[in-house]
RNA sequence: AGGGGUAUAGCUCAGUUGGUAGAGCGGCGGUCUCCAAAACCGCAGGUCGAGGGUUCGAACCCUUCUGCCCCUG
């Protein structure tokens, strides 16, 4: 019988432990579902697991994605489905773990099938300096009243999708979304629920570890890297750049990366309570 | 001790010629279908250090006190 479980929750929630210890009991395989995890260059930062435990159980999809390559939602559910299937076929119990709501998302619920946008499309409107809300109304006005013209990221997905395929991403969402791998699964989903206060506390301590691991020796090969890679938006990354670069001190840079971690505990439950109303929540 | 400066939201600070206060950050809430540890939106916080005075009216002027900073001894 085809199965699965799904373990999420904020950050520094335990998430991995629990995800290592089932492993080892169901004879489970642990399947990343972390944006940042996939970073090869990140282990300390990301939180990853340890080459020790990386050993104990099949892990998948960690720390397998180069510093400058594009990564996306879509790829991790390619990818996802693969090691899911795979699971299967060997006779391991798949658990999917990470902090990534989106990522959850997508497996539960699919994703719509929009067609790859070609990189010239991309980066034109990636770097385009004018009106991008003017630029979508005059081309997909249904699109453009439901972004406001502060959203730079979503108006560009807009505008890029509604130029290289003529159709409205709108359309493209109405029109099905392709099968989530988990249709028709038997699925368990444990959402690690801890007080707001506990995860604060925990994900500073934490930080702390992350420093005293050698965090720092591992943004130092990264510094000179363009900050717009998603990998250098990692919690951590840019604060301890800019300590490298001298314009902070490491105290500054430990204390910013403690409120981005907190700030990014608040988005994550925000998350889990409005779109994963069905993953029985915290309240 | 004397001289100078400063005291405005949890923090850093704005506040025009006196008309009862704003921003950024933080905090909290929310949005989210291909960069999601991203991107974006909203809300709540202030007896303007304390007392007295001038004035129709003071965060802004005068005065006393208190705290902090700098200089001189």
């Amino acid at each position: 019988m085809k199965r699965a479980l799904l373990i999420a929750g904020p950050t520094a929630s335990g998430k991995s432990a629990l995800a290592l210890d089932l492993a080892r009991k169901w004879n489970g395989v642990i399947i990343n579902a972390d944006a940042l995890q996939i970073y090869e260059p990140l282990r300390i930062l990301s939180a990853r697991p340890t080459p020790e435990e990386e050993q104990q159980v099949p892990h998948r999809l960690f720390g397998h994605i180069g510093a400058a390559a594009q990564y996306s939602v879509a790829r991790w559910l390619k990818e996802a489905r693969l090691e899911i299937e795979a699971s299967w076929e060997r006779g391991f119990y798949p658990i999917i773990t990470g902090g990534t709501g989106l990522y959850f998302r997508a497996l539960e619920r699919g994703l719509a099938e929009v067609p790859d946008i070609p990189e010239e499309i991309r980066n034109h409107w990636r770097s385009f300096g004018g009106d991008l809300h003017q630029e979508l109304c005059r081309r997909d006005p249904a699109m453009s009243a439901r972004l406001l013209p502060s959203d730079r990221q979503r108006l560009i997905r807009a505008i890029e999708v509604i130029e290289a395929t003529g159709r409205s991403l709108l359309d493209w969402q109405k029109d099905g979304q392709a099968q989530a791998p988990l249709d028709g699964i038997t699925v368990e989903r444990i959402y690690m629920d801890v007080p707001r206060d506990e995860l604060y506390l925990r994900a500073e301590t934490r930080f702390e570890q992350m420093l005293r691991a050698g965090a720092v020796d591992e943004v130092r090969p990264l510094a000179g890297l363009d900050p717009m890679l998603p990998m250098m938006k990692a919690i951590g990354v840019p604060e301890l750049v800019a300590y490298l670069k001298g314009e902070i001190s490491l105290d500054d840079a430990s204390s910013r990366a403690k409120t981005a971690t907190r700030n990014y505990i608040k988005r994550q439950t925000t998350w889990w309570r409005g779109q994963m109303a069905h993953w029985r929540l915290p309240h």
